[in-house]
DNA sequence: GCCGTTTTCGGCCCGACTGTTTTCAGTCG
């Protein structure tokens, strides 16, 4: 997949255009590289079929730019626009409150060309002396170069969720405060966020900031205003904002914050279309307003809940997880919104490991852990002797059914316990005797050590081998490293010939398979939600997994434990 | 550069905050 290559092309022409003050063209690059970064498609399998110029904001000319790097791996317009300044405008520009417009000044005032040149420029002080900045905007500049070289400009969410709540449930209990809710990425359940945006309602809104930048563990106040400020909390500066609004604007508020940006500029294409108006106060009536200067002319619409500011669009309600102009407001126009599948509607987790390989607690444990969570079944399934070391072998998996069984004859323990394995797919296949793979209840397979030809392994084990489901299928792990190399779509038709089931494994720093490619193949094969619990807490991931799923479109018949146990498809 | 059941030309989402200057450009979300 080219896509996110593509992309990237695409904004770097928007930076260095607006660098040269041209004006609306890099809004239309920003645009056309946004989308084809969401695209579900594969880029290439587009241009084959000669439809780039389908792809919403990509006309004739950025379609054939598009088509000219995918042929020949190059760009001759962005090698033009870069011309012979040596500007490395990504990494710049990456750095925050550093835009295309000040990387040009920094490169014309200071000779700045890297993200080295300004660390040094800004130790210096040579960044204060040129005209328009000052001391704070240097400070700044190297406090988020730090930030950005310690790779925390975002945090997986299944680390930030607990801090998140927490902070929630204070500013709930704190008497300022009348509403408060967690908006943003995190309430889209994106696997990373950048910060922890949260809306709120006060009577007193000076108050309100009184207290949120009062919390005495704040490490920094980064900005505060009237209505908004923002602090960094330890112990690793999570970014936390707060937005008070007034109550009446609380729907058109929650929409607006919750976003994404391309979701936001979706609805309000659609109001404009009407001939009305619509930002975090409310949906206005602006047709009859000459001069809409103001922040809420016109007629009020809908404001006060998300629902009524959806439904005075035509549209029904959309669950945040859907929220990333992938076409959910056409299905909502349309009434064909998924029915997405709920975390309660799981009913056993198919993949859970033990302390006969590298998990922290009993056979006994985690069924005991997973009975609480009111799981109805629940599959055990330890790495094979490739992965770790000390992973089951023949010997182990016997004892280890021992132990099953005894668990099963316990009645103080409801959940039922299926034995699998976590085999590895290798070379040479898996890691687990065949007599063995045909004998147990559920072979999860994944590969942990990419062998040089991936999909031809992968395409051969799901096969050739009785896999039922195919673990954490790019192996990638978020923040870290990207996922395999390798060919998704065959390995995919492959699952599905051979009624393997994909997983969406709900590790925080997982969460693979990745959202985009779940809604892909989402008509073509099976999914399950796994959390690959290491120890009993672990169980707990479960409902990032299945917010994933949510993000890939999946109603409850996509996902395959929401299955009954005498219903659930494994070869037992 | 893109887009169009009011347009093939003339528009292009919108508001808060910062830093620096003194009325606003730039950035962010």
């Amino acid at each position: 997949m080219k896509n996110e290559d593509v992309a990237q092309l695409l904004f770097e022409i928007a930076d260095l255009l607006e660098m040269q003050d041209v004006e609306y063209k890099p809004r239309a690059y920003r645009q056309a590289a946004r989308n084809v970064q969401s695209l579900s498609a594969d880029i290439e399998a587009i241009h084959e079929r000669g439809e780039l110029d389908d792809i919403d904001g990509v006309g004739e000319s950025i379609a054939s730019k598009i088509a000219e790097y995918l042929e020949t791996g190059e760009l001759d317009y962005l090698q033009q626009l870069r011309g012979d300044l040596d500007l490395d405008i990504e990494a710049l520009t990456a750095v925050r409150g550093v835009g295309p417009k000040t990387a040009r000044t920094l490169y014309r005032e200071a000779g700045i060309t890297d993200l080295e040149d300004l660390e040094q420029a800004a130790r210096e002080g040579r960044i204060g002396e040129i005209e328009g900045f000052g001391a704070q905007t240097e400070a700044n500049i190297l406090d988020h170069i730090e930030r950005a070289k310690r790779g925390q400009e975002r945090t997986l969410i299944g680390r930030a969720f607990s801090r998140a709540e927490e902070l929630h449930d204070r500013l709930d209990d704190a008497e300022a405060f009348d509403r408060v809710q967690i908006v943003g990425s995190f309430r889209r359940r994106r696997p990373t966020v950048g910060d922890i945006d949260i809306l709120a309602t006060a009577s007193d809104a000076e108050a309100a900031m009184e207290t949120f930048c009062g919390f005495e563990d704040v490490a920094e106040v980064r900005s505060r205003g009237e209505t908004k400020s923002s602090i960094t909390v330890p112990p690793d500066d999570l970014q936390v904002d707060l937005r008070v609004v007034e109550d009446r604007s609380w729907g058109a508020a929650l929409v607006y914050f919750t976003g994404s940006k391309d979701h936001n500029i979706t609805l309000r294409d659609r109001a404009l279309d009407r001939d009305w108006k619509l930002n975090e106060y409310g949906l206005f009536d602006v047709s009859d307003v000459k001069d809409e200067g103001g922040k809420r002319a016109g007629e009020v619409l809908a404001s006060e809940t998300e629902e009524a500011v959806y439904d005075a669009l035509g549209l029904a309600w959309i669950p945040p997880e859907l929220r990333e102009d992938t076409g959910e407001v056409a299905a909502a126009a349309e009434g064909r919104l998924p029915a997405l599948v709920e975390t309660d509607e799981l009913r056993g987790d198919l993949q859970v490991h033990t302390d006969y390989s590298d998990g922290s607690h009993t056979v006994r444990e985690m069924a005991q852990a997973a009975d609480d969570r009111g799981l109805e079944y629940v599959v055990i399934t330890d790495h094979g002797p490739e992965t770790v070391a000390g992973g089951v072998d023949g010997d182990a998996l016997a004892d280890q059914q021992a132990d099953i069984a005894a668990v099963n004859d316990d009645d103080a323990i409801d959940v039922t316990v299926l034995h699998g394995v976590e085999a590895n797919v290798t070379a040479d296949g898996l890691d687990i005797d065949d007599d063995w793979l045909e004998r147990l209840d559920l072979v999860v397979a994944g590969v942990h050590t990419p062998p040089d030809d991936p999909t031809d392994r992968l395409v051969e084990a799901v096969e050739s081998a009785p896999i039922d489901v195919l673990a954490h299928p790019t192996n990638r792990l978020l923040m870290e490293r990207g996922g395999i190399d390798y060919d998704l779509d065959r390995v995919v038709d492959a699952a599905a010939a051979n009624d393997v089931a994909l997983e969406i494994n709900a590790q925080p720093e997982r969460l693979d398979l990745d959202w985009r490619a779940v809604k892909r193949h989402r008509d073509a094969v099976d999914f399950v939600v796994s959390t690959d619990a290491h120890a009993t807490e672990e169980l707990d991931y479960l409902h990032l997994g299945v917010a994933q799923a949510r993000r890939g479109w999946c109603e409850a018949s996509d996902v395959l434990n929401t299955e009954p146990l005498d219903t659930l498809p494994i070869d037992g």
